[in-house]
DNA sequence: AGCACGATTAACT
DNA sequence: GTTAATCGTGCTC
C-alpha cells in the first residue's frame, strides 16, 4: 500500500527516521524495481544553510514549497541525480533525501542500469539509487502518493528506535556550523548497504 | 553574460 | 588519498 499524504505531513527530522525499513518501489515497463531504505538525510527550512531553501523561493525549490509527498529530484556535480521526498506542510521548505536503499524487488532491473554490478554496490548512495531506478528529472515534482505515479512508498519493515542511529550529513562541503555538524543523518545500525 | 561550485561517484596512484 | 567528469543553478558584474 502507498503511503498516504498524512505520512510525509510530518517533522522532516522525524519523517527522515520513519522512512527507515519502508520500501522505495519503482515500476518500470510494468515490472518493479524496489529496495527498503536503510539511510535518510533531513534538509529543514531557509534557515537550513546546507539545503537549496537557504536561496529562497527559486524554480528549482519551488517543489520544497509545495505539497509533503512530492518528489524533488534535482542534479549536481555535472552528471548525478538525487531523490528526496517533500514533507512538513505546504509553503514550507523541507525534505529527506533518499541516501540508500537495501534492493529486494527487480535486482536485474537495477544492475541494467548500474553497468552489472554486485548488489552491495547497486544503490549504497544517493546517486547510485537514482540510476539504479532511472530517476532523472522526469520524476521531478512526482505526487507518491497518486495512484497513477510510477513512483513510491510503502511500510514494510519496523525498524526499532534503537537501530536508529545518527550523524553529521554527508558532501556539506563549506556549510557553516552549526548547520554542518547537525546530526541529521540516520542509518540503520549495521545494514551492509548503507553508503560507504 | 559570465562564473564558481555542488546533498557524488568511479577510477586512478 | 586524489582527482576528473560535467552542467544546472544562483550570484556577481
Amino acid at each position: 500500500m502507498r503511503l498516504p499524504r498524512s505520512f510525509y505531513a510530518q517533522p522532516t527530522r522525524r519523517l527522515a527516521k520513519a522512512l527507515l525499513g519502508c520500501r522505495l518501489v519503482r515500476s518500470l515497463d510494468g515490472q518493479r524495481a524496489a529496495g527498503v531504505i536503510v539511510e535518510t538525510e533531513a534538509y529543514i527550512g531557509e534557515t537550513d544553510l546546507a539545503c537549496h531553501a537557504r536561496a529562497g523561493r527559486t524554480a528549482r525549490t519551488e517543489v520544497m514549497y509545495s505539497h509533503p509527498g512530492l518528489a524533488y529530484v534535482y542534479f549536481t556535480y555535472g552528471l548525478h541525480w538525487m531523490l528526496n521526498v517533500v514533507s512538513e506542510r505546504d509553503d514550507y521548505p523541507a525534505a529527506v533525501l533518499i541516501r540508500a536503499i537495501e534492493p529486494v524487488e527487480g535486482v536485474a532491473l537495477m544492475q541494467a542500469a548500474r553497468g552489472q554490478r554486485p548488489i552491495g554496490d547497486l544503490t549504497n548512495g544517493p546517486a547510485k539509487v537514482c540510476q539504479a531506478l532511472r530517476i532523472d528529472r522526469a520524476s521531478n515534482g512526482v505526487d507518491l502518493t497518486d495512484a497513477r505515479s510510477s513512483l513510491w512508498i510503502e511500510a514494510d519493515r519496523t525498524v526499532p528506535t534503537r537501530s536508529i542511529l545518527s550523524g553529521p550529513r554527508i558532501g556539506l562541503g563549506s556549510t557553516p556550523e552549526p548547520w554542518l555538524s547537525r546530526p541529521w543523518r540516520y542509518w540503520i545500525k549495521d545494514n551492509p548497504f548503507v553508503s560507504k
